[in-house]
DNA sequence: TTGACATTCAAACGTTCGTTTGATATACGT
DNA sequence: ACGTATATCAAACGAACGTTTGAATGTCAA
């Protein structure tokens, strides 16, 4: 028997659901039993195919989210390359789209980043994939493409806390998706989406427009 | 036999410890044994007090949750009637030092937010509380704060936005409390907050510290 | 002192959990 | 055709779960 429908095999087809269904409710509210009724396997499946709950939970991050991952900074890279320039506005502009608008299908995306926020909430060893194999990397990154943008007087520290901002809006915009509908009043589609971009580099690069220089 | 120390009540004490327990972990991975054990009280007395488990969550948020919300809410207002004026920068100022240094202590802090982040992760029905009694008014007096300060052009979406901005910075400072001080590559003190306040004021007034206008 | 009520307690309830087992089915090199 | 390795299966394991029970304790007005 295979597993669900199509050629994929019980252990892809197991990622797949647990990655979902984690992503969804959280590593303690998703039973084994529930994920492997969700990928049509047995029960036993799970542990012989990964161990335990633990490690499946964990190779959903070290096969999935890594891979999305790097989908986004590719998408981010190849955007970036066709700007022509590394100014912070094309930075900017083109790391909001890989990450709102990217490669990823607006569920792979919910998925990525809820599972992200939970490691950030409540960290288990999933954590250091996500630290030190792809947002160190990508921060040590942007902060040498703003760098020579900035005043000279700005220091590292100051650069990184300009980083971690940009990127809390597009953690949050992205993932806190329900909230966001509920204050803004409409839904989040392909024009919000847009918008969102255009938001997110006016104020990176602006922050608040207000009229006199009350700066 | 009083629960825990001192002359607080059964249900207080069970209010508090689960406060704290479902912060740090989340609904699903607290047990209401571990609740009663760490509360120093009986199995029983969830059912007895509460009903349930799911009913004590929730009282969490009406009781505790709820009454944190207003006491940085007070703060924010004590802290712009401070200032004398209601320019942007005074506001966003207020608002920062409220939420990032504020009345509560740094454990109450955390809490508070992780349990935010929850129910915006995966809401239940705490949603609603944290949404229409707090989220919402507290925007709307926001966005009438920063009305008459912004360009006539900027609609009341974009206003939204702005504000939207300002607050998920507030959010991922006090929530990601880890990955923060990882990226940073110090501890998240007293000194740091200072920092932190005058970093989102000025962010959220000017954006990134560009040198030219390339913006 | 008594009776009524509120609270705490140890013990048990039935259910669900993650994991293990041993049998069975399938695939493939020899 | 055979033997071995790989994969799936139904069934069961003990442990932990949320909840219930009924007796024991404390409190206080009558």
């Amino acid at each position: 028997m295979s597993p669900d429908s199509g050629n994929k095999t019980t252990r892809d087809c197991l990622l797949e659901v647990a990655e979902r269904l984690f992503a969804q409710k959280g590593y303690d509210a998703v039973s084994v039993r529930e994920i492997t009724n969700t990928a049509k396997c047995n029960l036993a499946s799970v542990n012989y195919h990964f161990g335990n709950k633990k490690t499946l939970y964990l190779n959903v991050f070290r096969e999935r989210w890594m891979l999305r991952a790097q989908y986004i900074r590719a998408c981010f890279e190849e955007n970036l390359a066709g700007c022509g320039d590394t100014s912070p506005a094309s930075v900017i502009q083109s790391l909001a789209e890989a990450l709102i608008k990217g490669p990823l299908t607006d569920e792979e995306r919910l998925f990525h980043f809820q599972l992200m926020i939970r490691e950030m909430t409540k960290p288990t060893e999933a954590f250091e994939i996500v630290m030190e194999e792809t947002m160190k990397p990508t921060f040590e990154g942007l902060e040498q493409l703003f760098q020579p943008y900035l005043h000279e007087s700005i220091d590292e520290d100051r650069t990184l806390l300009n980083i971690l901002s940009i990127f809390s809006m597009v953690l949050y915009f992205n993932f806190a998706r329900l909230p966001v509908s509920k204050i803004i009043g409409h839904a989040y589609d392909q024009r919000f989406k847009d918008r969102l971009v255009q938001h997110i580099v006016d104020f990176s690069l602006s922050g608040l427009p207000v009229k006199e220089i009350a700066r």
